[in-house]
DNA sequence: TTGATCTGCATGTATAGACATGTTAACCTA
DNA sequence: TAGGTTAACATGTCTATACATGCAGATCAA
């Protein structure tokens, strides 16, 4: 569908007390909410829709920006403007890396290494929901760390990597402490761009309860998704078992 | 401190590659950080601080911008830019009513509600972390549902409303399938901004595993936290309990 | 003293244009 | 044909300015 087609039916009020941003802000959920831009399609440009409604770029901007920060366009420089085609994600978390997060907040923490393998892919059930698109016998690492906040442990963390990106870290400089987020993007400068996980409730089983120093059958929240580049391209799939009483998800949900 | 001081030793290179807006908002990030703002503290305005670097004040717009959505600040028009002191909230997330949700997914999904009571603030040991800021003695509504989707009931919703916004909805209008946040928005026509919850894993207990349909003990989400009107008054206090097996976190962390 | 009004300052919205930079596809050339 | 160049077009950054609107404190009037 043309530019023409596509906007016929909208229109802007300029007299409206409410701000033009806003305006056509809407009009675009709108066509996206209704099916009329599907995911992927692309929307027309800041300068078509600028000259549509005879508005600045600056102001159209304004409404596209908001979309992009809700998720439901993409902004690709030189490109275009796109429906998200992940448009169905429900929810948005954002968080930094949680050492840096802890660190604010005045805690010590650190991590103790508990393996560093190299695996076959679909060793693992979980590698196959895993987003690394390894063939069955790529090589794979596999990094099995317990971390702790002060002295207290509050997690397991098994992070599996392509093998390209996980040599390094198999030598001894992986030493108990380092970030393998820090080294993905300080060492190899590649950047991250977003992650995708799920976080379900579980059970601690014996070896995870002997780790978490709680008892088997503990309630845990489990974590397992994949973190993607810049080019988003998968570069970790990650395991998580966190302790209940130590570690809670902290949200703040708006519209 | 006032903002020569603050900025005496802070300067940005107009010819450095890192965008202005970047520079200005690292600025303001790591006054922040350092502790030489502090929570609650005004930062200086717009044109302060655009006079100060020889800069617009709309690029100025776009660092400040860019901390109030990670709520490193909060604007306030007319009054002026302050440090965030609920910043240490560490992860934020987007959702939408989780019926429309599942709605759209092709899902039926039915609510049933077990009772409807008016009772005693701090009947209830969680209400004093509710923010419902309710004097002892004051009177809340309480309402209990279960939730299905088809026919498997997969949450226990517990409502903690003040009487004047829940006694609308101790009447039979109050049907099983009544949307609590419809009715606020609808009928009484507050507007919902935000809600602040925590999620952490349990376990079933008795009567929950029953209304769930699992066995005791089964792992569960459990959350509780506060809705708020877009005037920032408390409107619910809402505990909920999440079946492990039905129901999962689906995240996209970005940076 | 109380209440209403005014005023200064803060942020909110919007403009029209300039130049920078990333992406793609068409084109040209060896 | 393969490879490099270019042109068109997309978004990214930035300016200087204007007017709107919200808030708080000062000022004035009953």
């Amino acid at each position: 569908m043309n530019p023409e087609q596509l906007l016929q039916d909208t229109h802007i009020d300029k007299s409206s007390y409410i701000p033009l941003y806003i305006q056509v802000r809407d009009i675009l959920k709108d066509l996206i909410n209704s099916g009329k831009l599907q995911p992927g399609d692309q929307i027309p440009s800041e300068n078509e829709l600028s000259a549509q409604y005879n508005i600045s770029r600056m102001t159209v901007r304004q409404a596209s920006q908001e979309l992009m920060r809700e998720d439901l366009i993409v902004i690709r420089r030189g490109e275009g403007t796109f429906v998200n085609s992940a448009s169905h994600t429900q929810m948005l978390l954002k968080l930094e890396g949680f050492s840096s997060e802890m660190a604010k907040l005045g805690y010590r923490n650190h991590s103790r290494v508990l393996d560093i393998q190299m695996i076959e892919a679909f060793d693992s059930f979980e590698l196959a929901y895993s987003g690394l698109e390894k063939e069955p016998g790529d090589a794979l690492v596999r990094i099995r760390r317990v971390r702790y906040v002060e002295e207290t442990p509050f997690a397991i963390e098994t992070s599996f990597l392509p093998f390209t990106i996980g040599q390094g870290l198999m030598d001894p400089r992986m030493a108990d402490d380092a970030s393998i987020y820090n080294y993905i993007e300080k060492e190899l400068h590649i950047r991250l761009s977003r992650a995708d996980h799920v976080i379900q409730p579980g059970l601690a089983e014996l070896e995870t309860a002997n780790l978490l120093e709680i008892p088997k059958g503990s309630p845990v929240l489990k974590l397992h998704g994949t973190t993607f580049s810049m080019k988003n391209k998968p570069v970790e799939y990650l395991e998580g078992i966190y302790r209940g009483d130590k570690y809670e998800l902290k949200v703040v949900i708006t519209k």
